[in-house]
DNA sequence: TGAAATGTTGGGGCG
DNA sequence: ACGCCCCAACATTTC
């Protein structure tokens, strides 16, 4: 029981249920101020650095997420006050003002984010105020697990196992009741004056596809054990349909946290007393969970993850610059049904089906030979769920760079993984309709149509859709040729 | 959380 | 009946 006031900082946990920042100021008695700051448009202040700025589709995301957080404090008696500029002005200058006692906050773990809480952390010392942070991103945050002679784990699978031999997950915490605001704080700046809106709306087919905030997030979940939980080990590889939980922006911006999914998971297995396949497909959900864990905790240990590679084995590797391929890739345009239809998908809604997600990166990578570097900073434009853990982390394995990585010599074929994954088509014929009416037999390989076939389905090669921009087979070869040149060398 | 090349096996056609 | 070959099916190795 303070008299001084708390402020609850906001970043990546925009969420009032599951929140323990939110939850220990609530029950402290003392008055409180929720606020977000968005620094993007003003990066390092003094030499404290800030976060990644966002892409455009995640700028959008935050926009309806602000709004959705402030109307669910709003119906709790709160409000969310908005600012902008460097945190490490804002935060500090903003407890000054209010007199605030402490300043709670979740927890965030990119190395930006993490230092400039660190330097923040020093400043309100100064001032006699204490930060105090919480873990509401993760299961298990990434100094807590640790191989038998305490360094990170580099590979999933012992990962993933130490993580679960941890014990017990804590259940989510409530959503306060009832907030008791600062009378006086001040008003900060309406979020428009955010500009994290295109001004040329180009998100309408986002916004069709998404419900930003909790309450989407939860309906979401729901939907997805109702649904899809039972079959998923098998139907999440299947593009086409909602096989998997689309949770991904939702966890990103921490509408809600992966303790829910955990439980709730856990609650179908005992309700539902799910077992065999069913069980499997439940585990098997969970250890996606366990990915974006490990994410974490590579990100954690291993800073210069976003920057360069993990592993050296490709140093040397004559990656190409290829202005051209990479904009047919970034279009949907390489001649390649799947990778055009994935990279169409993602434009479109802000979103991939992560099946595709690994062919396209692996066809940018290999078939292409561009640096994955490229590939993510795209994805981190484009994606609603671009995250500063799981992008970076993700492209690393699958350029062969990565922790417990896909060797580089693993290639997809985009034909082969077409052909099993979206075997009657419905994924590609959805975004590339040029191709709708061709034959199953043929849609993940048009160039082997006959004239008459094509000319029946309304293609003209070259025009309607364009030829491969590469030859899968010379491609592959030219890629392990570089391979086998990097590593004698 | 690959694909392709290479190796092995065994059934069946056939002389 | 037997050996030979072909080749599908599966397994292993290699990239």
């Amino acid at each position: 029981m303070t008299d001084r006031p708390l402020i609850v900082w906001f970043r990546q946990d925009l969420r009032i249920a599951d929140n323990p920042a939110l939850h220990r100021a609530s029950r402290s008695g003392s008055r409180l101020v929720c606020v977000y700051v968005h620094e993007d448009d003003d990066p390092a202040h003094d030499d404290v650095p800030a976060p990644r700025p966002l892409g455009g589709a995640a700028r959008w995301w935050l926009h309806q997420s602000l709004l959705a957080l402030d109307g669910d404090l709003r119906a709790i008696g709160g409000r969310l006050l908005l600012l902008k500029g460097p945190a490490a002005r804002e935060i500090p200058g903003l407890a000054r003002r209010i007199g605030a006692g402490a300043v709670l906050v979740n927890r965030v773990y990119d190395p930006e984010g993490a230092a400039r809480d660190r330097a923040i952390a020093e400043r309100l010392k100064a001032d006699g105020i204490h930060m105090a942070g919480h873990n509401a991103l993760l299961l298990h945050e990434p100094w807590t697990i640790e191989t038998k002679t305490g360094g990170p784990y580099q590979v999933f699978t012992p990962f993933w196992r130490a993580a679960r031999d941890k014990g017990e997950i804590p259940p989510p915490l409530a959503a306060p009741d009832r907030l008791d605001l600062v009378e006086d704080a001040p008003e900060g700046v309406p979020l428009v004056s955010l500009n994290l809106l295109p001004r040329i709306d180009w998100a309408g087919g986002i916004a069709a596809s998404w419900t930003p905030g909790s309450a989407g997030a939860r309906d979401r979940l729901a939907g997805f054990l109702n649904r899809a939980l039972t079959g998923y080990k098998p139907d999440r590889d299947r593009p086409a349909g909602e096989t998997t939980s689309r949770l991904s922006p939702h966890l990103r911006f921490g509408e809600i946290g992966p303790r829910t999914g955990w439980h709730a998971v856990h609650h179908a297995i005992e309700a539902q007393g799910l077992e065999g396949p069913a069980r499997a497909s439940a585990d098997t959900f969970l250890t996606e969970l366990g990915w974006r864990e490990f994410s974490y905790h590579l990100l954690h240990h291993f800073p210069h993850l976003p920057a360069r590679d993990l592993k050296e084995t490709l140093t040397g590797f004559p990656w190409r610059e290829d202005a051209a391929a990479l904009d047919a890739w970034q279009r949907g345009r390489t001649g390649y049904p799947i990778v055009d239809a994935g990279m169409r998908q993602l434009w479109h809604t802000g979103w991939m089906h992560n099946r595709v997600r690994m062919v396209v990166a692996s066809f940018l990578v290999k078939h292409l030979m561009i640096w994955w570097k490229p590939g993510e900073a795209w994805f981190w434009d484009t994606l609603v769920d671009a995250d500063p853990a799981s992008n970076t982390a993700s492209w690393q394995w699958s350029a062969g760079t990565g922790a417990d990585a896909a060797p580089y010599f693993r290639i997809f074929n985009p034909v082969l993984q077409g052909e099993r994954f979206d075997g009657d088509g419905a994924y590609v014929r959805r975004w590339v309709p040029e191709l709708a009416k061709l034959p199953d037999r043929y849609l993940h390989k048009p160039w082997t149509a006959p004239a008459s076939v094509l000319a029946t389905a309304g293609i003209r090669p070259g025009q309607t859709y364009p030829a491969p921009i590469v030859d899968h087979d010379q491609a592959r070869e030219r890629a392990l040729a570089g391979y086998a040149r990097t590593r004698k060398e």
